[in-house]
DNA sequence: TATTGTTATACTCTATAACTATA
DNA sequence: TATAGTTATAGAGTATAACAATA
């Protein structure tokens, strides 16, 4: 081993690795997710759970979907999300009903009452986020955008 | 022309408010969250929860930390921290003795196994996270730590 | 009295395995 | 046989409330 590199010459281009970027998303996204979970176990009275807000709201944009549907959108089994809408149905906020044209099949769909309920804690969590951010740059917004983009195009469906 | 703003020639500017960086932290932080839960508990057998990888990684930064610090870092309350903490214990990953300068509190420290398994599923998680940024541009690398910085400010101690 | 921590209780989330009903 | 879903079981995470030990 002969030849040492110049360090007086040469600035090292922040090599920015994949596993740094790793390192800080095991870091930060843990904590992003207390603070969700706590402002929507809080908002205004009983709440939902972050999984059970993700739920509804999945069945609010896809009527009739159907219980494997929710279970690829959460990212959990088949039995998993199989509980979490008897939750659910059992507390009035979705309707359970059986596909006509697939027995099997059930055809989900959100009642007034989960709908009334998913808009309030979706305002409230976002008001607290949004509080969170109160006083970011338009560039940290930009920042913030940006990165959600990327871990978006990586870790939704891939 | 006077008041009718032309809008083939000033593109819009971006409003980009808080409220619609809040909906995106919204939508995407749990599905990155749901990535890093089933990397580490598919890592190489048994592997552990996210909050348990949390508990342990502060710990192990933190020699003598009291189950109250352990609490304040993961957000959650003394009962749940004491359960965990308890949990890693009978697991032979933790050392929960008792702080010779206050008896009430406990002095956690990281055992052997502790540190081994803690290496074993950072690294695997990390090399997890890491796949899923497979192609990713060193400006998207980027990106996302700006994103996280931010996040990071915002979310961490306030 | 205030602080640190544990225990009791009751949920939800989550998985795997075994099962039913329908196609 | 294959697919959609449920039920059974088990363990972790989480909170609140009540309690014990120490300061």
């Amino acid at each position: 081993m002969s030849s040492v590199p110049d360090r007086r010459r040469v600035a090292p281009p922040p090599p920015l690795s994949r596993e740094a970027c790793a390192a800080e998303v095991i870091d930060v996204v843990p904590k992003v997710m207390n603070a969700m979970r706590t402002s929507m176990r809080r908002s205004i009275g009983d709440g939902l759970s972050v999984p059970q807000f993700r739920c509804l709201g999945f069945i609010d944009r896809h009527p009739g979907a159907s219980v494997s549907e929710v279970a690829a959108f959460l990212g959990v089994t088949l039995a998993t999300a199989s509980a979490m809408v008897d939750r659910l149905a059992r507390a009035a906020y979705v309707d359970a009903a059986t596909s006509e044209v697939d027995r099997r099949r059930s055809a989900l769909t959100i009642r007034p009452p989960g709908r009334a309920l998913l808009d309030r804690i979706r305002d409230g969590a976002r008001a607290d986020m949004a509080a969170a951010l109160e006083g970011a740059s338009p560039a940290e917004l930009s920042a913030v955008m940006d990165g959600l983009a990327t871990l978006k195009s990586r870790f939704v469906h891939g």
